[in-house]
DNA sequence: ATTATAATTGTGTACGTTAACGCTTGCTAT
DNA sequence: ATAGCAAGCGTTAACGTACACAATTATAAT
């Protein structure tokens, strides 16, 4: 069924139809009906491939990132999924255009966002982790469609988003630590960005797990904008302070440092780690058995989604209607720890 | 760059271009070197858009899959990402032709094998579970391509293969088992189908983990020919000979029957059960704590992946170069047991 | 030299859709 | 009555590719 079928059933032209497909208007009342009655009984579904064709139509997708080869590569993985699903679609007429912003200058996520606006892209893939201002730039985005990987915001109305729940994450994170310690009383919890959302979230799961049990939770908050080099001296007072913990539990990502760490100074008994990602230390520290488990976002999986999904609602125009289930909370240990 | 734009660089016709490009022959040498050189500094890409219109091709793909609704809906899930892969796509000339065989008939894989070849597909994808037909149905296939989901087949080559290393899966869960019992010195592990390559793998993984500990594994198989209602007197005798089992290792799907089994009759000191897939049946054993652990094979995307592939190889031309990595060995607690 | 034949190369149409453009008809305002 | 105008509809030229067919040129046979 195309077109053509279509304008002869209803003794008609296809610019008739084409303009009652498209709602163009400039048709009369009974002839919409008319052709509007054919299309629906037919079930005719326009070619895409031709229209694709005909329209020559192409999609530049910005991406607005916080700064790559930063936070231990994790939004390298972001990146590195978005790429997967750029290349299986090279075919297609879809291009993007980076920016990639430094989270700890204030402004800068907006100055980026408006440069990507500038630049005249028909779709924006987001991480909103600067809350305020990415309030902003989707207010300077107008009717421009927007994604959000990494994380979400409230009120948001984005095509589509690609994040784990950082809650059930943590709250997961507690009974593993749990069943490997079952007879332990004290963990501790160690943030070390005290304003991201996710990381508090997480935080939080992880201590509510606890609140029936007669468990105790030291929860520590390391501002990262405290000099680095401070962070090991810190740490060290928290071990000496703390020798009862059978666990610590790293919201973050810098899981690694803290478990090599803990292995230098306890050496003899070692505390079970929980961290975040597969970042390259972190399966270190996985292979080498200072760290016991590690919950994955699968951030490449996130990249990924994201551009698929962008791809099928502007340039298939096939919105997804049915709800998406989040990105599933991924235990690795040791033993399933992917290869490469 | 489009054919056109060759042809005019080239100082030729379209027609002199096109017969370079899909090596039609006819073309003198120089002429065709000419071309090529231009082809290649171009860096052209042919408009696969513009050519599926054209060639006004479609693909038929064949899907052969034991009989859905059978062994607790594991098929079912391949099934459902096949189908989601399918709606993603339909904007595209693709469509799909299903045979359900019944493992248990001799000779019947190979029949529905051949029916879907006299269907005139143009490529299949196939579990193959039933290794000898399997064989002589990609003989039958000539040069029709063909793609594996659940399981693979040494010496063919399918286009694209989705499954789990089953012994890595094993060795995995007997990581678990133990990690659950550090002090066990003793699990059971109960094979279903004596005859399944992938089940054997998984308890050959789990029992060579235990090789060097000093740990003892039952390994027992209950073949499927026997007659069902023997099975839980069977158990029962299973579990009175190992009473000081700790765990109970399950490789194939029928997880929750032994789990609620090992509740009635041990529910004192409920052993450690590990199994594999998210059933109905398994999640609600996990969901009320009879089953510890689940693997996941993620049939969904094992079907999803297998349709997503042969498009892009057989509709975009996409033929994928890297490696890919096989299905990751996915571990499910309640806590991170994915809704609905 | 003239055909016959083979080896090359060029031309035209179609795939289904889009959208600019133009044609008709009937109406309103002068 | 007639120009002006808008509503409604039809026509047509692309989009880039594929392929059948026509046309040309080169080579061989007489």
């Amino acid at each position: 069924m195309k077109i053509a079928d279509i304008a002869k059933e209803a003794g008609v032209s296809i610019g008739t139809v084409d303009r009652v497909l498209h709602n163009r208007g400039r048709v009369s009342k009974e002839t919409k009906a008319k052709i509007e009655k054919i299309i629906k009984d037919s079930g005719y579904k326009p070619n895409i491939i031709a229209s694709n064709l005909k329209k020559n139509k192409s999609i530049k997708i910005g991406i607005l990132i916080p700064k790559l080869s930063s936070e231990g590569g994790y939004w390298d993985m972001i990146y590195n999924g978005i790429n997967r699903a750029m290349a299986e679609i090279t075919q297609f007429p879809i291009s993007t255009e980076t920016r990639e912003f430094d989270r700890t200058i204030r402004g800068d996520y907006l100055e980026k966002g408006k440069e990507l606006i500038n630049e005249g892209i028909d779709v924006l893939a987001m991480a909103p982790v600067v809350q305020s201002e990415a309030y902003q730039v989707i207010a300077s985005l107008k009717d421009i469609p927007y994604a959000f990987f990494d994380s979400s915001l409230p009120e948001a109305h984005p095509i589509t988003e690609n994040l784990q729940n950082s809650y059930k994450a943590g709250w997961c994170a507690a009974k593993i630590m749990n069943v490997l310690n079952p007879d332990a009383s004290k963990f501790v919890c160690l943030q070390m960005h005290s304003t991201a959302y996710n990381l508090q979230q997480r935080a939080k799961g992880f201590t509510d797990y606890f609140e029936t049990k007669n468990v105790d939770i030291v929860n520590l908050v390391w501002d990262y904008k405290n000099k680095k080099e401070l962070f090991l001296a810190f740490f060290d007072s928290v071990i000496n302070e703390n020798p009862d913990a059978a666990g610590y539990f790293i919201p973050n990502d810098a899981t690694s440092k803290i478990a090599y760490r803990l292995k230098e100074k306890l050496s003899d008994k070692m505390p079970t780690v929980i961290g975040f990602d597969l970042l390259e230390d972190n399966k270190k520290g996985l292979r080498e058995g200072v760290i016991s488990v590690l919950i994955s976002q699968q951030p490449e999986n996130q990249g990924y989604n994201t551009i698929r999904e962008i791809f099928q609602s502007q340039l298939l125009n096939q919105h997804n209607t049915t709800q998406k289930e989040s990105i599933p909370i991924d235990i690795i240990i040791k033993e399933n720890l992917p290869e490469g």
